[in-house]
DNA sequence: TAGTAGGAACCAG
DNA sequence: CTGGTTCCTACTA
C-alpha cells in the first residue's frame, strides 16, 4: 500500500527470510515492495532476504524456498558464483564450490531452530532424497549434482 | 579421510 | 502427508 511504510529506515531488523515472511504477513504487500528492505552483510557476503522468497502465483502465499528451489536461486544468482555454479545448465549439472558457505546460507534461508548445526553430510542427504523422487540424478562425482529436469 | 548412495527413524509445519 | 533432518552402513578415491 503506502510504500513509505516499507522504507528501510522504518522497517525492523529484517536479516533473515523468516523475519521477512513475518513482516510480509503483518504488512500485506506485493513483490514490488520487497526491494525496499535492503540487505545485510553476512560473513563478507551480501545477504538479501528478498532474493530467497518464492511466490508461485498471486493466489499462493509467499514462502521460503524448498531445497531444490534454493539451489536454483543460488545457481542463478551471479553474486554466489563462488559458492556454486552451473557446469552445464542445459543438462542441469552444477557444482558446489564452497560447501560450508552454501550450508550456512541454507540454514539462514530455512531459519531452522537448530537443534544441531547443519553440516554438508545432512545437507547433501537432503539433495539425495531427490534421487528416489526422480527430481535429481546421481553423478557419483564430488560436489556435483544434476537436476532431472531443467524446468 | 572425506566424499557418494541410500535405508530407516524421526519431526515440524 | 510432505519435505526434509538425523543417524548410520557400505563403498570408493
Amino acid at each position: 500500500m503506502d510504500s513509505t511504510t516499507f522504507s528501510p529506515s522504518t522497517t525492523p531488523e529484517i536479516d533473515s527470510v523468516e523475519a521477512l515472511l513475518d513482516f510480509i504477513d503483518s504488512h500485506p504487500m506485493g513483490p514490488e515492495n520487497w526491494i525496499d528492505f535492503g540487505a545485510v552483510d553476512i560473513e563478507e557476503t551480501l545477504f538479501d532476504p528478498t532474493e530467497w522468497l518464492i511466490h508461485p502465483d498471486p493466489n499462493e502465499k509467499v514462502r521460503a524456498p524448498k531445497l531444490y528451489e534454493f539451489l536454483v536461486l543460488l545457481l542463478n544468482n551471479e553474486r554466489y558464483s563462488a559458492y556454486a555454479s552451473w557446469i552445464d545448465k542445459e543438462e542441469g549439472v552444477f557444482e558446489i564450490h564452497n560447501p560450508a558457505q552454501v550450508v550456512k546460507l541454507w540454514e539462514k534461508v530455512k531459519s531452522r531452530k537448530a537443534k544441531q548445526k547443519m553440516n554438508f553430510d545432512t545437507f547433501s542427504r537432503g539433495i539425495r532424497m531427490y534421487y528416489a523422487k526422480g527430481d535429481m540424478i546421481p553423478t557419483y562425482t564430488r560436489y556435483t549434482y544434476r537436476f532431472a529436469s531443467t524446468k
